[in-house]
DNA sequence: CTCGAAATTAACGTATACATTATCGCATCC
DNA sequence: GGATGCGATAATGTATACGTTAATTTCGAG
């Protein structure tokens, strides 16, 4: 007979960036993937970039096999459109969109919140938490929004770990990507965000004390008021698109 | 060199299509996907079924090229498994996969029913979605089991849909696709779904009288149940594969 | 007979070739 | 002047070719 391969669990798609950035590259579609998608991240290619399969295989000096599988792979995640004859286009992100980015985190973070409070992590497993939620305060007592919006994305990346979910946790990571480009941008057209942080640190202490239901109570409103704040200043500013 | 051109839209032409038109498509990608993707909800792939690229190109006739594609694209959606040099393999589900969907659609689906209540949709909106409540009720008081999971099936795509959230409804669909083989077989292996048919209707209720609050928290307890008594029979019947 | 290294094989990842088809320029027609 | 149809062009979708490398088999040593 043969091996029942039991636990041979290959990583879906998103958790493959912990490792080395440009080191670890074991097949030319991975690379293109990385790049690309980091160079949308950046706004090297800004919403609403367009170019040819061609064009991304020449700057990437690789044939369009490569590139194709890799933009159909960033196009599953939303980030570009592949339109024939057209070329691949940066996805811009209109309100609407954030609206529905936004109303899948309301969904998704708290229970998120929940799942690490119900385990009952010792300090050792929460350290990081509360690190990148110390991170936060000091940044915004240093009025370095840069350094508080690194913080913050790791404060998210941490929590969504823990709630030992993987699935959970790529979906989350992949709608982060996704509002990536419009969290920047109102970084600085919005108030400091000092509500956001005390939220932070409540979220940590209720997931602490172990209190799911509150983290989950209060995650849910931290991102509600997150979510109108952001919605608002697209409004206001009449920025319709990202 | 590119340009970042502003044009996209063409005015007279045909019109942008959002959607995949269910049939009338000429892609082999697609015509690949689509048949891949059937044959495995109808265990004609069962979990477990291992076929290599080749393998699946000469089953359809095409090349490997396209075929890849659409591996790739069911990879994504977490049907398939592809290992290198070891082909494509359908997922199993086991009971961890499960928990990790149960407790995505425990946070999504609420908030779905939320949406929905809110939009104070009239009765002619509600209509599909009061009539496969009905279906249900009618395939319970009949009997047939497979008629109530159809109308089960068809409640949710309805109810989705009405979310007003095209990136939510497209997610949870594929969450249950994930699960829909384990649903099938559980549904003889449990009680009647006397209580979820009921739990449908009051939900119904809730959204019809836009009471949100009350909808998303019916639908929560709905979900629970329903992941709690699922997850008990994986567990009771010694089931780890689906 | 068992183990392990080298040779062999085969599947994949990538590149390239080719056929199809939408698009765009351009001449024509009103 | 502006619309319209036609053909050249270009980009894609698909097929095929090829080199790499992991899996498997072979074969010899202990």
């Amino acid at each position: 007979m043969t091996k029942l391969d039991a636990k041979s669990r290959r990583p879906g798609r998103g958790m493959e960036r912990r490792t080395t950035p440009a080191l670890a590259r074991k097949s030319l579609v991975d690379k293109a993937y990385k790049i690309i998608r980091q160079r949308i991240l950046d706004n090297v290619y800004p919403a609403g970039y367009r170019a040819l399969e061609q064009d991304f295989a020449d700057q990437l000096g690789l044939s369009r096999t490569p590139v194709r599988e890799a933009l159909l792979k960033l196009q599953a995640e939303g980030l570009v459109e592949v339109i024939p004859r057209h070329g691949a286009r940066v996805l811009p992100v209109s309100p609407d969109d954030m609206r529905e980015i936004y109303e899948m985190l309301t969904a998704l973070e708290p229970m998120a919140a929940e799942l690490v409070a119900r385990k009952k992590l010792g300090p050792e497993d929460l350290q990081p938490l509360i690190e990148a939620s110390r991170g936060m305060t000091a940044a915004l007592k240093a009025d370095n929004l840069d350094a508080w919006a690194e913080s913050d994305e790791r404060y998210h990346r941490y929590l969504i770990a823990l709630a030992g979910n993987r699935l959970l946790s790529d979906t989350l990571q992949g709608l982060w990507d996704r509002a990536h480009r419009a969290r920047m941008v109102t970084l600085r057209l919005r108030p400091k965000p000092v509500n956001s942080t005390k939220e932070h640190n409540a979220i940590v202490e209720a997931i602490r004390a172990g209190d799911s239901k509150k983290a989950a109570r209060l995650y849910r409103a931290h991102r509600q008021r997150g979510s109108r704040e952001l919605l608002a200043i697209l409004e206001k500013t009449r920025i319709n698109s990202l």
